[in-house]
DNA sequence: AGTGCTTATGAAACCGGTTTCGGCGCCTTC
DNA sequence: GAAGGCGCCGAAACCGGTTTCATAAGCACT
């Protein structure tokens, strides 16, 4: 049962070399290859010259769980993500957090912590129970995340992507309110003076920042408010149909900002049911540059959240948190650009 | 530097419970304390009962870098992707890993293993040096695949998804075969007569499959055999190019078998500025029913290749390999079920 | 030569589990 | 009633690192 990794180069029977073997064949002490290789102490150059000939000559890798016993230390970092994964949720949800996720890995491994990936699961505690972690990327939670508890409890530091509320260590901005801005202020100039803002109904940050940029926007110009709220869990369907009734109360409708890019695609689907000419009568406009805006037609007008960059500054921040040093509270992330397609652009 | 986690209920002050208080406030040793949880050897139900009191009471969770220092598990497996996660390689392979990768993170969980992603890497040997791995899962992987040279030189048992080339412990069949039958028949039930066949250029098994099986019914039917090779890397308009050339030369094309999704919308693109009604003049199916081929205009017909399950049978291999359980070298994989939508169906 | 300081190192304790080994009590069996 | 077997358990070794502590060597200074 038990069978210890054998490892090359060298006899294929022999066990996986140590700190032991290492300091015999360099002629030191075991404590004094560990102190060479970690750098906690001076050690003489010719000494740790000699204890790097041994290790590589032995092939030797450290044996983590023998050394995290000490350290505290798991090496690694999970990746949380409340988003539902079933198809309905939508796999662009997906697009966004695998985007992240391999950014985040990229990162991680680069400082050899490997990201373990946490879908949603009904009881974090139960499964992850065994799961060392040293700390927590969480994706733009949302007020009630369940994951928040659960890392608060076990003290596992973490950082957001996007702002949270308040109970993580640390957070990336996604700059929500820029974004929200460079959307309103791309309707405008398109000569969109009435249109609605689709949001989903959880409690998530954006949604309210994006709510309070658009009403504060539309008292500014005198455009009457319209917030429309779907449910997530029920995507593009879900829009389509709120979309279609609100088009029938509001004929003289010329734009639409919908961050959620499922949501977005569905307006277009209510619009293109209703007979609207996109962009020419109706200007649509989303937040996630994924798959879904750029495989519509026309294809959407969307916004690059530089989300690797922002994935990277979150991994490295967390590992930073990690090793005990300070890090601010509020990371600042890359500005947003807004990618300007044919779902807004006039000709 | 130490900083022990602080674990609840309990003083905030207090460090994290080991065995030792266990088995102090059970009364019992250690060792016990140990049998009792793991169940390797008898340990009386009453005895046991106190132990799983006292557990409770202290909120004790095993140290796992402790226990793996014995046992030599980690427990966690790898999902290592050799495709390119940059956005020129196609969020549509985003999407199918995503979908593999959360099932699998799923079944891992349930069986307190974490699941740790792996992103193509440059340098697999120095990124994971230090990163602890008792498995490894790999998806699709190519003849040449970096990482199987890695797994094999730590011996860490793998276990593929799809066809590999015989360097992994175990696989998960997709049914490349059934898959790309299911395909064919249908276009050649749709009347098509004269179609192309759209692979990739990389050495993957299930082009491979995908090519024999064409030229086995092209020859069949007498049809003339038609394989474009596209590099993926450059994705959907290298497609949309090819396909565009290669209509010049066959006028009388009425099919298009593209079993990748973004080589199929790439030969969409091209078809609708040749203006080639699909499906009436021309019928065309994929392989992977991601994001792409459903919001593809007119839908694409694709497989339903059940990546969950596979995903979840590929995990549970892994795990009772693992375990030094035997498992089948091929085990089988769900039966792959086609999704006719508007890209085949006539009216 | 003796004292004090710094630097480099080895020996041993330690981390928190698992596993081995052997002992004890109790029940059969002859 | 002694021998043997079995079920349950405690003591101690063990896993492979890190960290503490003591010491030896080297050097400067008095």
């Amino acid at each position: 049962m038990k069978q210890p990794e054998r490892d090359p180069p060298g006899k294929p029977g022999a066990k996986r070399a140590t700190v032991i073997d290492v300091a015999r064949l360099a002629g030191v002490s075991a404590g004094t290859v560990s102190n060479a290789i970690n750098g906690k102490r001076r050690v003489d150059p010719e000494t740790r010259s000699r204890v790097d000939a041994a290790i590589s000559a032995l092939g030797y890798r450290p044996n983590m769980a023998a050394r995290g016993i000490r350290t505290g230390r798991a090496n690694t970092i999970a990746l949380f993500s409340s988003m539902a994964t079933g198809v309905a949720a939508g796999p662009s949800r997906l697009g966004f957090l695998m985007e992240i996720a391999a950014a985040a890995a990229l990162a991680a491994l680069e400082r050899n912590v490997a990201l373990v990936l946490v879908p949603p699961i009904p009881e974090p505690e139960a499964a992850l129970r065994t799961v060392p972690l040293d700390g927590a990327l969480l994706v733009e939670p949302a007020r009630n995340d369940p994951f928040l508890p659960f890392l608060a409890a076990r003290g596992i530091p973490t950082v957001s992507i996007g702002a949270a509320y308040g109970m993580v260590s640390a957070q990336v901005d996604l700059n929500y309110e820029a974004t929200a801005d460079l959307l309103i202020d791309h309707l405008l100039e398109m000569g969109a003076r009435d249109f609605p803002l689709l949001i989903g109904t959880s409690a998530r940050r954006y949604f309210e920042v994006f709510e309070a940029r658009y009403r504060a926007r539309a008292a500014q110009i005198g455009m009457v408010p319209q917030v429309l709220r779907i449910e997530e869990r029920l995507g593009e369907a879900a829009a389509a149909q709120v979309m279609a009734r609100h088009l029938l109360s509001r004929p003289g409708l010329d734009g639409v900002l919908a961050p959620v890019d499922a949501l977005a695609t569905g307006a277009m689907m209510a619009l293109r049911e209703a007979r609207r000419a996109v962009p020419a009568e109706v200007r649509v406009v989303t937040r996630y540059d994924g798959l879904r805006a750029r495989s519509e037609a026309p294809q959407l007008t969307a916004v690059d959240l530089h989300l690797d960059m922002v994935a990277r500054h979150a991994a490295i921040a967390l590992l930073e948190l990690i090793e005990g040093r300070p890090v601010a509270s509020i990371v600042p992330g890359p500005l947003p650009q807004i990618i300007v397609r044919g779902s807004s652009r006039p000709g």
